[in-house]
DNA sequence: CATCAACAATTGATGCATCAACTATTAGAC
DNA sequence: GTCTAATAGTTGATGCATCAATTGTTGATG
């Protein structure tokens, strides 16, 4: 119970700050969490189709195409095929869209930079090392238990 | 956006640990997060109203209503209320429940020990002490931008 | 002691994410 | 070339969390 609760503790704590972060974050900047990862991919990427989007920003394959048909009805991005695949649909940004969401990054940066106020440059770079290494954990844990370790 | 993107980084990076730890544990386990966190608090604390145990576990009154009203009809727990608050509800773990509890957290502490392989004791410290602090920072934001900072 | 504000819990409505089932398109096997 | 399997996307059903509105209870004020 001593040996594991340290680690309990932090797989509660960060439960709970990403609940926070995410509720304040919608709250503050009027887009839900997924939403910004999709539009922050598109952003970083010019065009994607629906589903190297899905697989990268990990969102189920049906949340996409609502989140996606949202969008853009809102007329923030485009979607059109190829004539050489006709089932992949693309995806792009609009051109005033890209500007917008560039702009907005501002108060997102100063959201950001607020939640993490207190960490050394050197801190920041290190808890996002430990980041990536639960993920990767995370990721091979899965695998194992899949493989029929578990039961 | 250099500055920021390492910033930004921790944010998404975040969100994606914490989203694929969360469906990974359900699937291991079979009870959401939620719950999880619940009957932890419960375990720990012996009797609870649920009002108190909304706020400690900072989820939603009627999420918690809900979940309460399953592991009761599901015998892991029992509520009543006392002669002198006819409006609280006090919220009690089961014996059975806690013994069955208990010892399910030896699968858990499997699980979580490996979502943290290679942490030194001493990094799993330092990584729960900068969960903790991010927490504090996002309240502390919140209230601040309802202050009317923010616009 | 009647009224009103507060507190506690519940219910209904809504939004979002997921799974499963389905359609359409492409590529491979024979 | 046709049949089958795989791929891409969509839709419906379900579960969960949240908000808003409601009920019931308590305490304070006049």
């Amino acid at each position: 119970m001593t040996a594991c609760s340290v680690r309990l503790q932090i797989f509660l704590q960060l439960q709970a700050v990403n609940k926070e972060l995410c509720s304040k974050f919608e709250a503050c900047l009027g887009a839900s969490t997924s939403r910004v990862e999709i539009l922050h991919y598109l952003l970083q990427h010019e065009e994607v189709t629906q589903s190297t989007l899905q697989r990268e920003v990990n969102i189920d394959a049906a949340a996409v195409t609502r989140h996606l048909k949202q969008l853009e009805l809102a007329g923030t991005i485009v979607r059109y095929k190829k004539a050489d695949d006709q089932r992949a649909t693309w995806v792009k940004l609009e051109e005033e869209a890209k500007r917008h969401i560039e702009q907005s990054y501002s108060e997102k940066s100063q959201f950001v930079k607020e939640t993490l106020d207190g960490f050394s440059e050197a801190e920041l770079e290190q808890f996002l090392q430990m980041l990536s290494k639960v993920s990767k954990n995370v990721s091979r844990v899965t695998k194992n238990h899949l493989g029929g370790e578990n039961k």
